[in-house]
DNA sequence: CCTATTTCATAATCTAGCTTATTTTTTGTT
DNA sequence: AACAAAAAATAAGCTAGATTATGAAATAGG
C-alpha cells in the first residue's frame, strides 16, 4: 500500500515503533492529482506540503519578464512546496504544477504541528530532511556560477538520468539557467562527437 | 554576556523553559578567531557548525580553474559550516574563513546529539533554521537566473546594508557570481547617475 | 614612516549564451 | 486518421558579462 512507501522513506532516518507508525498511517492519506493541476500558483498563500508516491510536480517562478525559471522536480519520494510561503504564509513566489498524474500526501500547517505533537521524533525526520535540501541547494548555486550551462547539463543528467525521459525540454533548460534554443544547441553538439 | 545572545536568538524560534535554557549554557562555551583563520578548508571534513557572536565569516568553493565563488557571508546572530560536509563526514566543498576577528560557539556533532538528546525542542529549531536557509538558497537561483548582475548587486545592498562596507568587493562580486572588474563597472555606472 | 602587497578602477577586446525567426517533429484531440 | 497545438531543431545576429592588461589607491607589515 503507498502508504508504507512514505513509513519505509521516514525510517532510512529515524526509527518509528509499531505506535509510532500507527499514528502516522491514521492521519495521512492519499490524494491525487491530475497532469497540469496546481498545488500552489504563485500569489497565492501555499497551504501544503506534499510528499509524493507517483508522479512528477515541477515548482517556478514566472518573472516579470514572463520567463520561466525552473526551482525544483520532484518524483517518487521526495517533497514538494513553495516553502516560503508556507512558513510565513505570505503570496507565493513560485507555482508548483504537476507534469504528470501525481499521487500524493498533502501535509497542512495543522497537521504538521499535530504529528509533531503526537510523534515527536517527525522534528529530528524533518530537521534532517531539510538540511540536505539545504545542502543540495547550496551545491546548486555554486555550479551555477562554476560551470558552463553544458557541464550543468550533464551534471543533471548523472544526477537524475531517468528525469530526462519524462521532462520536456524547455522545462529543463529554464532548470539549467538556460534558453530551450540553447540546450538544444548544446544537444547537438553532444550527439555530435 | 554573549551566550546569553545565543538563548535570545533560540527564542526567537522556539520556547525554551528555565531548566533548558541552563542545560543549554552549561555545555556551550566561546572561542575566539583571529582575522583570516580557517574554520574548514576545502578538502577536511568539517567538524563544526558555529554560531557568530561577532565578527564576519566567508563560506566559498575554489573550483578547478582556481576561482572562488563564495556561498555565504555570516555575521553576527548567524550560523555558518560546510554543513554537507558536516553531516556526511565526507570532505568539504567549501573553505570558511574568518574575515574579521570572529567570535563564536562551535559545536561538534558530539555535542549536537547531546544537546538533541537533554533539549530535544532544538531539533526544532534547527529545523526551523535550515528551512529559512533553504528558501533563500532557492532565491538565490532564481534571482541568479531572472536578474541582471546590476539588480543582483541592489538586492544584495537591500538586504544587507551594513555588509558592502564590511567586505572586499571582489568577495562581493564573487558573492554575486560575476567577476571583480564587471562589480566595479556596474558601481561606476550607479555613481555616474 | 616607508615599502610591499592587496584591492579597486578603467578600458579594449572577446565569447557564452540570448533573441528573433523559420522549419520540422512530436503530442494531443476530435 | 486528420488536424491543431505544442515542442524541438537550426541558424544568424546581438549583448551581458568575461578576459586581459595597466595604473591608481588603499592596507598592512616591518
Amino acid at each position: 500500500m503507498s502508504k508504507d512507501i512514505f513509513l519505509a522513506y521516514i525510517k532510512n532516518h529515524i526509527d518509528l515503533n509499531e505506535e509510532e507508525e500507527s499514528i502516522i498511517l491514521s492521519k495521512i492519506k492519499e490524494r491525487k492529482y491530475l497532469k497540469n493541476q496546481f498545488l500552489v500558483q504563485q500569489g497565492d498563500v501555499c497551504r501544503y506540503v506534499v510528499f509524493i508516491f507517483t508522479g512528477c510536480v515541477r515548482s517556478y517562478h514566472v518573472d516579470d519578464d514572463g520567463n520561466e525559471h525552473t526551482v525544483s522536480f520532484s518524483i517518487e519520494n521526495w517533497w514538494s512546496s513553495d516553502m516560503g510561503s508556507f512558513i510565513t504564509q505570505k503570496p507565493a513566489d513560485y507555482n508548483v504544477q504537476c507534469i504528470e498524474p501525481t499521487s500524493l500526501i498533502q501535509f497542512d500547517s495543522v497537521l504538521m504541528e499535530e504529528l509533531f505533537k503526537t510523534v515527536p521524533k517527525l522534528e529530528r525526520f524533518f530537521r534532517i530532511i531539510s538540511q540536505n535540501a539545504l545542502v543540495s541547494a547550496q551545491r546548486r548555486v555554486v555550479n551555477t556560477f562554476s560551470k558552463t550551462a553544458r557541464e550543468r547539463f550533464e551534471i543533471f543528467r548523472e544526477d537524475y538520468p531517468e528525469l530526462e525521459q519524462r521532462i520536456p525540454q524547455y522545462m529543463i533548460a529554464s532548470y539549467l539557467g538556460v534558453t530551450k534554443e540553447f540546450l538544444s544547441k548544446i544537444k547537438g553538439q553532444i550527439a555530435r562527437e
